[in-house]
DNA sequence: CAGCTTTCTGCAATTTAATGTAAAATAATG
DNA sequence: CATTATTTTACATTAAATTGCAGAAAGCTG
């Protein structure tokens, strides 16, 4: 048996039950431990599966286990704090929904002075944590599946208030394509804020980089600054600065 | 059974049931009372549980006990089912902030079909689990004694919508002196709301009768209905059954 | 406080993984 | 075809991880 077949039949196996055990499948194929070891490795860098002590788990299994509010939380929270570094005293903050923006949101200093614009409620509950921080709620109809605020009331809002700085919690960001989102509504709240906003910067987990989805926000270039956990000198990051994007972290 | 398999399952069982035991996971996976032990401290270190003397509990049964707004819960509870009683399909319905509010966002029939308006953020999230639910939020500056959005855009927005019936979180209530607060800006929003709906209901638990505040809301007579968890027959209900009110529970 | 249960700690046994090395197979080159 | 390089694989050895157990410590209950 090839390797190749040999990989394609743990893929299979992996993604049939969701599990696969070293050593059933030595006794499977009859090749020893080690070479499904390094087999399992080599998917698994790969990103084809999750490599576990004793076997290895599918994909869907594994995400589906670490619930989406806790994925990648490490990255998130240290792209938050990057992001939080950008505040300065006194300035007008808008922010979209997501995850990385409510880690945003926690990450604050304590004695910040700031005004923060948001049309998301999870977020908005985080900022009152924050005695100095002024908040600024954007109304509308709710769309539920972004938490946030969207429609013509929100847009019309958001550009009556000019930000100096703007906070794009990112579902997908591809150098050609540009900023896409997958939800008509929350992307024209999107556009809102990047255009009455002086400053746009994208919050990313490098898994959200080089991925596409529906409906463009943006082009590459109107964003200002990418905040994500990737090595700078990551060559999947070349595209960005060929863009005119700022990197961080 | 792999260790991540383990953990998965009792992950996905503690969030089913609320709480799990050491022993009965043992039992159940046939693995050492140690193991498990292992299992959970784990998963209390990734934040995705909360350990206790004997077993976990989820993490959102935690968070719903162990906050301080357990105060006249039970009160509060029976309240809001009667609230939520007079709410009927299809309704335009405007509520306050406050915890008696919460708990009638809680007390919702699962099929309402209803559009809930609201400055009260975290109203609003609770709103956001009814899937047949509309939300509407009423934008501007958060006040964050109280947690809704205040000022005159509030107000405005209020205005140009006519509600079927409001929900008043109560503060205090006095039969000659009307509903009373002691927030100006949070007054002006009650004010707003009562103006622009059909019927006024005020949820108030006992302690807040024959109290008075600052600054005046509205007269008795302006509230239609009050809910509160005290007989009926109670003499101290007599003075607001004179001014006309109608008296639930 | 006394008696009970639960938890923690260190340890040993077992299983699994990683690493280095050499043999075999495959590919590349002149 | 011979030979050289590369890849793949198995085996041995060492390292790491997982797990259960015993006894001490801590927590709970009446």
């Amino acid at each position: 048996m090839l390797k190749k077949e040999r990989q394609a039949f743990i893929l299979h196996n992996v993604n049939l039950h969701n599990r696969v055990l070293v050593g059933d499948l030595s006794q499977g194929i009859n090749v020893s431990e080690d070479t499904i070891r390094r087999d399992l490795q080599e998917l698994a860098d790969h990103g084809k599966l999750i490599k576990v002590h004793g076997g290895a788990l599918s994909k869907s299994f594994h995400t589906s286990f670490s619930s989406s509010k806790v994925y990648a939380l490490e990255s998130k929270k240290r792209i938050a704090q990057k992001a939080a570094s950008l505040i300065q005293e006194g300035m007008f903050v808008s922010t979209t929904g997501g995850t990385t923006i409510i880690e945003l949101a926690k990450s604050l200093p304590e004695n910040l002075h700031a005004t923060f614009i948001t049309g998301s409620l999870p977020a908005a509950l985080e900022y009152m944590h924050h005695p100095n921080i002024e908040i600024i709620v954007i109304g509308d109809k709710v769309s539920k599946s972004s938490q946030i605020t969207v429609g013509g009331e929100a847009i019309t809002k958001i550009k009556q208030i000019k930000a100096d700085i703007c906070f794009l919690g990112t579902n997908a960001l591809d150098a050609k394509q540009g900023l896409t989102d997958n939800d008509w509504e929350v992307v024209q709240v999107k556009r809102a804020m990047i255009e009455s906003s002086s400053k746009v910067v994208s919050l990313a987990i490098a898994e959200k980089l080089n991925t596409v989805q529906r409906i463009r926000v943006c082009e590459t270039k109107d964003i200002d600054v990418l905040i994500t956990e990737l090595d700078p000198e990551s060559p999947e990051l070349i595209p960005y600065k060929k863009n005119g994007l700022k990197l961080l972290l």
